[in-house]
DNA sequence: GTTCATAGTTAGGTAGCCTAACAGTTAGGG
DNA sequence: CCCTAACTGTTAGGCTACCTAACTATGAAC
């Protein structure tokens, strides 16, 4: 469109292709989660509990859903006995969602199986493959983060 | 694991660096295919039509899915008049689906239109982000590689 | 010409997301 | 004060996309 950009067309064809990549990435993703004993909603959830109480709101903005899908996966974590919902002292609406020890557990153990699954697929490309993923990595966390508006 | 590989605990942070980012990267793709016309599962079957007549098992198979799963987007994308089912003339198991005059312009919109979101992306970045990750692309693509067996 | 394999569909179930409607709590203005 | 508006979270109901199991129909092998 704008023909000032010096080349558009590389432009086009590298968001064409990294998008294809992404695309394909999902299932690359899906496969990672296949074979867990908690799902990739589920092991995101746990994974921003980590430090101290997180609100519902949070979780769900952090997660980029609604706060209804978040206060779901709660529900179902809460019965898996892996978080606990505290009040919260400050504001009685609201709720603290905090890791229980067995929830801890659960996101150590599944996100070691889960990197020894990458780990092993990285282990198969050269060293020059290596260092150009490391590379582009903050670039596509920078793209990432365009999504928290 | 291994002590004999040369720096394992790079390779581990690689791993759980890149499998965060492509989580992270979940959620663009979804919001990219959010606002469409056609959703995620149903442009991915589509644009594996733009050759010849193609088997609902091959669908299935290049999508990472089984194949009732295929056959529920193409029943969807059929009364849509994307697609049609015609029989295979060397096996009347067999189904070829073929892309229709409306899906083949379907594809190209919905291509064109998410394309154009992700160069507004890729716009903001620093012509060392683009070539850094033009430069993964390929590593990225042979990452999705191992997907296929 | 049974028997076994293969291609696809149908049926029924699950996960994870959504919006709309609701209940309870807080905060501000008259 | 209290009444209304804004906010936090849950509940209810619906959708999409996946799954497995069971079925139909055709093809292949012997």
């Amino acid at each position: 469109m704008n023909t000032l950009e010096p080349a558009p067309a590389a432009l086009q064809t590298l968001a064409q292709d990294f998008r294809e990549a992404l695309r394909h990435s999902v299932y690359l993703v899906r496969r990672l989660d296949a074979e867990g004993e908690l799902s990739a909603a589920q092991l995101s959830t746990l994974k921003m509990l980590l430090g101290d109480g997180v609100r519902v709101g949070e979780i769900a903005r952090n997660l980029g859903v609604r706060v209804p899908s978040a206060t779901e996966q709660i529900i179902k974590l809460e019965k898996a006995g892996l978080v606990r919902r505290d009040p919260d002292p400050d504001d009685s609406r609201a709720v603290r969602v905090v890791l229980t020890a067995e929830g801890r557990a659960a996101v150590d153990s599944a996100n070691e199986r889960r990197n020894a699954v990458m780990a092993g697929i990285l282990e198969t490309l050269t060293d020059d493959d290596r260092r150009a993923l490391a590379a582009a990595l903050p670039v596509i966390e920078k793209i990432n983060g365009t999504l928290h508006n």
